[in-house]
DNA sequence: TTATATAGTTAAGTTCGTTTAACCAATTAA
DNA sequence: TTAATTGGTTAAACGAACTTAACTATATAA
């Protein structure tokens, strides 16, 4: 096996078992916050992008913007959205998380972090040091990646 | 910051990465087949531990024993899952993917797969074989914690 | 100015996934 | 053998979330 594919490999072993945890742990917070998983989602992504609009809601899930409107709608109802006019265009709704949306999305990630300090504590200082020079490399290229991406479809 | 916090944190910077790419991945292949995300994920669950009973599908998702059981029957429809009975216990039913089911995981995997080779083609060969000694190293130790926690439960 | 495009909302109707409750069949315990 | 338990199915009813279509308001182009 050649190295690129060893790699790839040895990246999708990762995946499949951090994917097969994280989603367990992301419907799980599903039940216990009464959301759906795609209201989770959308909290989520506003608490990485920090604001976005309506539509843009919608597009990201492949919804429609009315659907999305609605949702919002029930997410604002629900104190976990904050739903303000854009003042540089009134047409734009500026959708924000409330301290109270961050919160839940601070226990949901709260579920992943136990398990990684387990990992943590499964692991000696030395493997802890191999690793964080791995994955500060990997995490730079994901960016990196993810970045480029984006100014190419803008 | 002392080793295992910055181990914690880098850990947590990749899997926030990851999971915004996974989930965009995983709710997209959602939308293409046609299936919602439980639906899909049962797929996955089956995809990893070969076979299962369907109630066992149910206390997963979180979901009632009936809802399970209608929700294998639209799998089974769709021919992707097959139903047959167990012979040492004639109340359960062995669910497996059918060839169908198992094309499908994979085609949602794929999507996976292609990120992971232009992360592959944007580090170079050092940086591949110093994180795979990594990821290597913690794949093993998720591996341990799943394989532990799974006999405690039993 | 008028026309067109964009952002979002609302209402009506539909579909899908869920629950509850009643049920059957197979297994295990008394 | 009988009773209780376990695994799964079915039917009826319900609610959440979606779509289409019509609408308002703002912004931009002609």
């Amino acid at each position: 096996m050649t190295d690129p594919q060893q790699f790839t490999q040895v990246l999708h072993n990762w995946a499949e078992i951090f994917m097969r945890r994280s989603m367990r742990d992301f419907i799980q917070s599903s039940k216990d916050s009464g959301l759906s998983v795609t209201q989770l989602s959308t909290l989520f992504r506003l608490h990485h992008k920090g604001f976005c609009g309506v539509s843009e809601v919608g597009d990201h899930l492949g919804i429609t913007h009315a659907a999305a409107s609605q949702m919002v709608e029930r997410l604002v109802q629900l104190r976990l959205l904050e739903r303000a006019e854009d003042p540089r265009d009134r047409r734009v709704k500026h959708l924000t998380l409330t301290v109270k949306g961050q919160e839940l999305v601070q226990e949901s990630i709260q579920a992943r972090r136990r398990w990684m300090e387990e990992l943590t504590n499964a692991l000696t200082p030395q493997e802890h040091g191999l690793i964080i020079d791995a994955l500060t490399i990997l995490t730079a290229a994901a960016r990196q990646l993810e970045t480029s991406k984006k100014m190419k479809d803008e």
